[in-house]
DNA sequence: TCTATCATAATTGTTCACAATTTTTGGATT
DNA sequence: AATCCAAAAATTGTGAACAATTATGATAGA
């Protein structure tokens, strides 16, 4: 069950960027992240170049790994691709979707209306992101999927770096609708709103506001359970 | 000038696999490619963890690494990402392209009917991929300029396992028709043109036919120059 | 001749020590 | 105080030795 420590490291600090708790340009030191995950240092080595590779983590030579960040213009790249890929990730769910599917995206919209209610932000975050995961899977391309993870977790950097805080909450009507469509089978419709969804993300992000701070690194990635 | 062993690694095997030299199964043993780069083997095993990264290697654990094998799902999958990025670098393209841009395809399609005059099958299809490249650095979107290499290089595996091998020509005059709609800036015919185009490559491709042998590597991936 | 078993060889995986580079620290000087 | 410089500390990069695993091939028995 247990995972190698390089996976752990990948899926703690993956999970940490969607959450918003890494933020950009927290530096990763190869003996911090050793000590916090209690492994060997070849290991988190390995993991920060996989990291490196997914285009959330910046290497620089002989200075180390930092969360990346990302520009104006590299964010809207990432939009633009998610648009591309996201659009035709729906058609395939249009097609494809079953009542089972339905209903998981039906459920995983009443615990982001659960979390919204309750004003748990980070959890709401992290449900949204989930609400196009889901689709994606939905979608059955594991190539498209794959991609949108990668720029699902570069869209989290973007947001943490330049969104504004009070957004966020329009979102979950959006999911609705574009649920709605789905199960109606309105292919223009879940186009032209998953469109409109991600536009409005983008939108939502402000590029004149500066960069905010960023945290101590042990505290965001732990607590850590080792496994014996 | 030089890069580094790693890198070097990375762009002759990825070279070598676009070219359809080095055939999906080849299998890439750590101690060949350190000789044949005459380098160590951690850089051997960082470039190949890169390559798996690209999908164009698997890794299969204790029993090396090897040039990637498609599924004909995996094939499909990796056609239909490709016409949901191609498309929307097209879109890109008919807005941003300048007299540099076309005259830069102009010359690759002149180079392309050039070889496949000549019955240069490896020079065409390495001009044929580099049409498509360009396209995308028309489109001025890093992102889908990134993954469109992978995914054309995953093309490349998918065509060397199950192409049939007199198809390719027909390409030619396809890649022609979109560059004059660019030129027109007609953006709906070179929608229709590039998916078009894609869905006639994907059909080239028989999946009945049995996949093909693969060749010896040192032979494949040499003469290596090594710089002093 | 075919199969099974075991020793040997080859290959991959891991660890650790050392080298190279960058960052920090603590004066010394202006 | 502010700046500069050098020594020290910390961090990253590299390579080689060792361990673990898998592939190979020879031998014996059916």
């Amino acid at each position: 069950m247990s995972q190698s420590p390089e996976q752990q490291i990948v899926e703690h600090v993956l999970d940490a960027i969607a959450d918003q708790k890494l933020r950009a340009g927290t530096k990763l030191g190869e003996q911090s992240l050793s000590e916090i995950f209690s492994c060997n240092r070849t290991q988190v080595r390995r993991a920060l170049a996989t990291l490196t590779g997914y285009h959330v983590v910046e290497h620089l030579p002989n200075r180390g790994a930092y969360v990346a960040t990302p520009s104006e213009a590299d964010a809207r790249h990432v939009f633009e691709a998610r648009r591309a890929i996201e659009m035709t990730i729906c058609k395939n769910v249009v097609q494809f979707a079953n009542p089972a599917d339905h209903a998981r995206l039906r459920a995983n919209l009443a615990q982001e209306h659960e979390a919204n209610a309750a004003g748990n932000r980070a959890l709401a975050i992290r449900l949204s992101r989930q609400f196009h995961l889901i689709l994606a899977e939905v979608g059955r391309n594991p190539v498209l999927s794959q991609y949108l993870e990668e720029l699902t977790m570069r869209t989290s950097l973007v947001l943490g770096l330049y969104g504004s805080d009070q957004r966020s909450l329009c979102a979950v009507d959006e999911h609705a609708g574009i649920l709605d469509a789905i199960e109606r089978r309105d292919e223009a419709a879940v186009c032209r709103e998953i469109e409109a969804h991600l536009r409005h993300i983008e939108a939502a992000v402000d590029f004149a506001g500066a960069p905010k701070p960023r945290g101590a690194l042990s505290s965001l990635l732990g607590p850590i359970v080792i496994p014996t």
